[in-house]
DNA sequence: GTCCAGGCTCTTT
DNA sequence: AAAGAGCATGGA
């Protein structure tokens, strides 16, 4: 039994919610007010009644600091739904609709190689590859009720990894994607450990230098690893929301960029999400 | 069978 | 600069 991290009176917190969000892909539904997710070298088990969380480090080694982190517990999401729930309508309603979505602040090297999987396929298949990724190179963790648990592999834990083995996870033509991203990361070609440090138009500049990596993927990395709440992923979903919801139909991303901070704001990302959120769960 | 999924790369205008 | 073809895979 490791620790629990224990917190009351928690707002716009929803760990199904979060869970289903399509930010994380490795984290699932036990039930109503349990969830189970693989954070780093440790399984934390989520149990939320309203607004009291209960969060178990199941090893012990994620300490209450970084538990709040991972959670983003330390931004205020009323004042920005605040913000944002004045603006249309619809924006209203989507924030009404996932107003317990968190932006998770996830690993970035595991944030990379999870979303240059993502590209043109769907949630339930990446969830299963980086499962299948997890079991064939990453670690043993420890188990729950007949499950085992995997660790996300390392930079030179996948560098092992033939195209053959990667293909064997399901990840289908993108094998050499992720073959050539962990070689150029490996060789030092991208220097992953600056891009936290960096602006957001550097930051993506230098994750596109990546194999599979393109503006949609970068602003992925960017906002569910970085903090980049001003990061705003441009996917199949979100170009329906900008057609309908605000008749933009323009194709030019540095075009879209620039609507949804002007219209967003600083926190477009956020938007993003819940709109992203929204769309996806109602139509 | 066809269409689509948290797109990217490479080639052709 | 912009547009189009091709890409693995599985579920609807």
């Amino acid at each position: 039994m490791g620790k629990v991290y224990v917190k009351n009176n928690v707002k716009n917190f929803s760990i199904n919610q979060i869970a289903e969000s399509g930010q994380a892909f490795r984290w699932e539904q036990i039930n109503e007010s349990k969830c189970i997710g693989v954070v780093n070298d440790d399984i934390l088990i989520v149990n939320q009644h309203g607004d009291k969380i209960e969060i178990e480090s199941k090893t012990g080694k994620t300490s209450f600091e970084e538990i709040e982190q991972y959670f983003d517990l330390n931004r205020n999401y009323e004042e920005i739904i605040k913000e944002l729930e004045g603006k249309d309508e619809s924006l209203n309603n989507a924030v009404s609709y996932g107003n317990g979505i968190r932006i998770l602040n996830q690993d970035l090297w595991e944030m990379i190689i999870s979303f240059i999987i993502s590209g043109n396929n769907n949630i339930p298949r990446i969830k299963k590859s980086i499962d299948l990724i997890s079991r064939k190179f990453g670690n043993y963790i420890g188990s729950i009720e007949e499950n085992n648990y995997y660790s996300f592999p390392t930079i030179s834990e996948l560098s092992c990894a033939s195209l053959d083995e990667l293909r064997s996870c399901g990840v289908g033509y993108r094998d050499k994607y992720i073959y050539n991203t962990v070689k150029m990361i490996n060789e030092g070609q991208v220097n992953m450990n600056e891009v936290p440090e960096m602006d957001l138009l550097s930051a993506r500049n230098e994750l596109k230098k990546l194999s599979g990596v393109g503006d949609k993927v970068a602003d992925c990395i960017l906002l569910f690893s970085c903090q980049q709440v001003g990061a705003f992923p441009v996917d199949t979903w979100v170009k329906k929301i900008l057609k309908e919801y605000y008749n933009f139909e323009k194709n030019n991303i540095s075009e879209i960029n620039r609507f949804a901070n002007e219209y967003f704001g600083a926190c477009c990302g956020i938007a993003q999400q819940y709109l992203f959120y929204y769309i996806r769960n109602t139509k």
